[in-house]
DNA sequence: ATCCCGGATGTCACTTGGTGCCATCACCCT
DNA sequence: AGGGTGATGGCACCAAGTGACATCCGGGAT
């Protein structure tokens, strides 16, 4: 499992503190094993509160609803694109600054596989999970796509720059869900990018 | 106001019912009304189905939930890109075969621009709306890319003609809506594939 | 030692979205 | 006349969120 900000900060010598620590990773934990279990439909926000020893307004006082228990890696996503981006060698171009950011997600990525292939079925199982996951694409892509005006880069191109490569890794990451190989997500974005280039220009 | 199929149904011809006509239509447009005076969270589902002269049960049997009230059009787009692209000309590659879609796509958004913008503004007001809005791209791109593999394009570069175009579809519906001139989806689409194009491979 | 403050949690009431079930009631067909 | 049909209304109910207030313990100040 992966632990949470708030539980590094504990684990780390902090002293016994009132309640129970981590109340959001063990929230997250709840929430994997009962969605991948009984589905996300016939979980309620009760049922992950009491798994993991709090209560229902608790929950929310983490997570903004329900389906947010499983997207709270998105932020640290997108801040590892955008720091590649940024510190992406001076003066290339769009595209190559975007690679940057493949480079940086896919590291992180590879002790996660098998994270991310359970979070990946319940998604898959759900079309409200489904447009979370969309929206914190289109979020990714556009902060991308700031980060690459920040470059000097006009901003049509760096916004086609930037979503075309979101898109890149969103395909490539189902791609490497769908196999065995826990470090073979960058190959696979480089792969998929380059079929994109030679089907554009075909 | 564009017509639902109840609405064209019964225009032609159709004899005085028990019911008003075309209720469908009558909460499409109450939607459209009250969204955009009052907001898409403080309309509730009672307010729209009264403004129809309806009860929230009977608004829950034209539309899933309340957001769809606002997509009901995404199902006609559909049928009309996947369309254009089964009847592009035999032998042609992807992406000319995706480009007959546009061509679809920007004539029937033509008559359309004003509706369209009040529409787009509505859903950029309120990230529930974005979120049903991405997952019906997603489900276009699907679609077509469908439609692609039908022609007997492999897999991978169906996915990734269709997604792609329908990136730029969207990125090129955005700018649309943005300025004035009705007429000029099509142009914007292709130019901003050519932009991309352009951007890959620099 | 006492007091107070702050922050994480619990409790409760309330609104709203969404659903299942049954009743209603005009129209149509036989 | 009678029965079927289909769109609607009514009602009860569950679950997601939210706001307001109470609680309770640890830590710091006096």
């Amino acid at each position: 499992m992966v632990m949470s900000p708030g539980a590094i900060a504990r684990y780390a010598g902090a002293v016994m503190s009132r309640w129970k620590p981590d109340a959001d990773g063990r929230l997250i934990e709840a929430a994997l094993v009962l969605f991948d279990r009984q589905g996300y439909e016939d979980t309620t926000v009760a049922d992950l509160a009491a798994s993991a020893g709090l209560t229902r307004r608790t929950f929310f006082r983490y997570f903004s609803d329900k389906r947010e228990v499983l997207f709270s890696g998105a932020g640290e996503l997108e801040r590892l694109w955008v720091n590649a981006v940024t510190g992406a060698p001076k003066g290339c171009g769009a595209m190559v600054a975007m690679e940057a950011g493949f480079a940086a997600v896919a590291e992180v990525f590879t002790e996660r596989h098998s994270f991310a292939k359970i979070r990946a079925r319940i998604i898959a199982a759900n079309p409200e999970l489904q447009e979370r996951e969309l929206i914190k694409l289109e979020k990714l892509a556009s902060s991308v796509a700031a980060a690459l005006e920040e470059r000097g880069i006009e901003a049509g191109r760096a916004a086609l720059a930037a979503y075309t490569g979101v898109q890149i890794f969103h395909l490539a990451f189902a791609r490497w869900i769908a196999q065995d190989d826990p470090g073979g997500l960058l190959p696979l974005m480089h792969e998929s990018l380059e079929e994109l280039r030679e089907v554009l220009t075909s």
